[in-house]
DNA sequence: AATAGTTTTGCAAATGTTTTCATAAAATTA
DNA sequence: TAATTTTATGAAAACATTTGCAAAACTATT
């Protein structure tokens, strides 16, 4: 039995015989053979790999995001490369050239905003790439995802809407992360030209985590002078901050609106339920993963394959008209 | 200039002469030239990729595990090829196949219980494995994790102690799922064996999600008899159990003991705070990464590398004697 | 049963790397 | 300066696979 019979057998079973097929079929099964697609790959073959990078997994949002694009992906055939760099970009470009080494078929990178030495090695090697989460039409590579200024400004202007004009914000510290920056630009900017200007003290960075937001809002609420709504970059935040003033004894939203962005598992169920926007993480995922796969296989070029999926306001019971 | 010299200057830099070193430097970096671990594999060079197979990422508590997991190997120089099952023992068998297609250097699985088909895949493969999450001391392959009967019991027995007699369960289906099968029956078993059976109408089960979880529980809050205490298979679902007391306008613990299993991001910040039994995510996903890892590196057996990584109950506000 | 036509199979070359061995070049010694 | 030793480099084989081409094996037709 030659090495080209088999693998034939693999690849154009069509080609072969019927009973020389079941006599392959038979010692591929005794011997346990498993067939080296390392060695395939240096025949110019695709990986079937797809390197995805996020800043980490211990976001439930971006969990959510890979989970949907590792799905999306799978049922074409392809695997993931998982790697997170913790929101270092020396990292990013180390892992980045590890893909390369192993001959990804494809690159996901989260947001927008990359080292110039990223760009230039995926310009230079010639590697399908979409940016993916945020959208912007300007991006440099093809991305997949929300308009997270838009995102902000639509929670901005519902607060707005609601009649607040005493209004707090808390949002998560902006290096290294253009998502976060961009939130808190356009909400201030949007606050701003509606003639509300958030104080210094009430302009809270807090990192991503619940006890830190919960913290740092029972500190706020120790003053004489309390907004009455507060504005978080995302669910997180306003989860901790609904517990520190449950803690506090004040009641949301009678007492105070408070409201996030991202529409987190979980913030539907929270008391009172979070009114946030909804930024679409499965859709994001599944829509990056099926549109970079299909692309690999059907080795189109990716040029102007973008997608916005549309941030939607959900209002739920934890923001209310001020008194 | 030769391939072998070039294969020097990545592999053994000290055999070349100052001035050839220099030489194919400036030619990789001016050809942005990333040499092909492809073709090193085939050589049986270790691929420098390690399989990590979940049910999901969409439970943050395997995002953590992962996240930890892949912190610890990338920094002994591997990569992690992801995927997830949905708990679907078919899928795993496949997956673990594409795995050792792409020639990993070892796999972690989630669990104890595997198809019988996967334990001979990796038996007859002769791949390093570790079995991550879970503990016994009886398992398969090496296993690194918490001892979940435990667990349960820990939580039982501290509900006990705090005098509870009426109790009522919340547990996530078992099917394909041996961790939440585990965690039931020993609590179960717990309970009975203080004498206290949890009538049928008290037993719930309930899918992972904080919102089926606050719906079971307001449907058995409808009763005219109330529980004094609820056990859960896992925060989550005891967080949606404290959102529907507070919905239904229980005050927690005062008139109801709510505890969990898990200890998850943001259990310690939910008002109120979560007594429940700690499972060391990050702990497991860091031992299983640098035990496999190293393992890999230093082609040393996995046999008798079972860790396991203690549970601890952690005493918070939402449980509390009973009247 | 022989021939032509078609299908199936094997051979050889190629892929990008590592490794062994031989050789050329440099360094050291006499 | 020649002989010897040491060091640096290249050539060729190997790895597991794919592919084009030629040979062999089957089928159908006479």
């Amino acid at each position: 039995m030659s090495a080209s019979t088999v693998s034939r057998y693999f690849n154009h079973p069509e080609l072969l015989r019927p009973a020389t097929r079941r006599k392959i079929d038979s010692a591929v099964r005794s011997t346990g053979y498993i067939r080296n697609r390392a060695a395939q790959t240096i025949h110019g073959i695709r990986s079937g790999t797809i390197g995805v990078l996020v800043p980490t997994l211990d976001h439930a949002i971006f969990a959510e995001v890979v989970q949907a694009f590792s799905d999306a992906v799978d049922k074409l055939g392809f695997t993931i490369l998982l790697a997170s760099h913790g929101y270092d970009l020396q990292r990013e470009y180390a892992i980045l050239r590890k893909f390369l080494e192993h001959r990804v078929d494809g690159v996901v990178l989260t947001g927008l905003d990359h080292d110039e030495a990223v760009f230039r090695l995926l310009d230079q090697q010639q590697i399908r790439c979409v940016l993916m989460w945020n959208y912007s039409a300007a991006s440099r590579y093809p991305s997949i995802g929300a308009d997270n200024e838009l995102a902000g400004r639509m929670i901005a202007e519902h607060v707005l809407s609601l009649g607040h004009r005493k209004i707090a914000c808390m949002f998560p510290p902006t290096d290294g992360n253009d998502r976060a920056l961009a939130r808190r630009n356009v909400v201030l900017e949007t606050l701003a030209n509606a003639g509300v200007i958030v104080p210094e003290a009430w302009a809270l960075t807090t990192v991503y985590s619940i006890s830190e937001s919960k913290r740092d809002m029972q500190k706020l609420l120790l003053g004489s002078d309390r907004p009455t709504a507060l504005i978080c970059g995302n669910d997180i935040l306003a989860t901790g901050a609904i517990y520190a003033a449950h803690a506090a004894g004040l009641a949301v939203p009678d007492d105070i609106s408070i409201v996030g962005i991202g529409d987190f598992k979980g913030s539907a169920d929270i008391e009172p339920s979070l009114t946030t926007v909804r930024l679409p993480a499965k859709q994001i995922g599944d829509e990056a993963g099926s549109i970079l796969a299909n692309a690999i296989i059907d080795q189109t070029p990716l040029d102007g394959c973008s997608r916005h999926c549309m941030p939607t306001l959900v209002q739920r019971h934890s923001a209310k008209p001020v008194a």
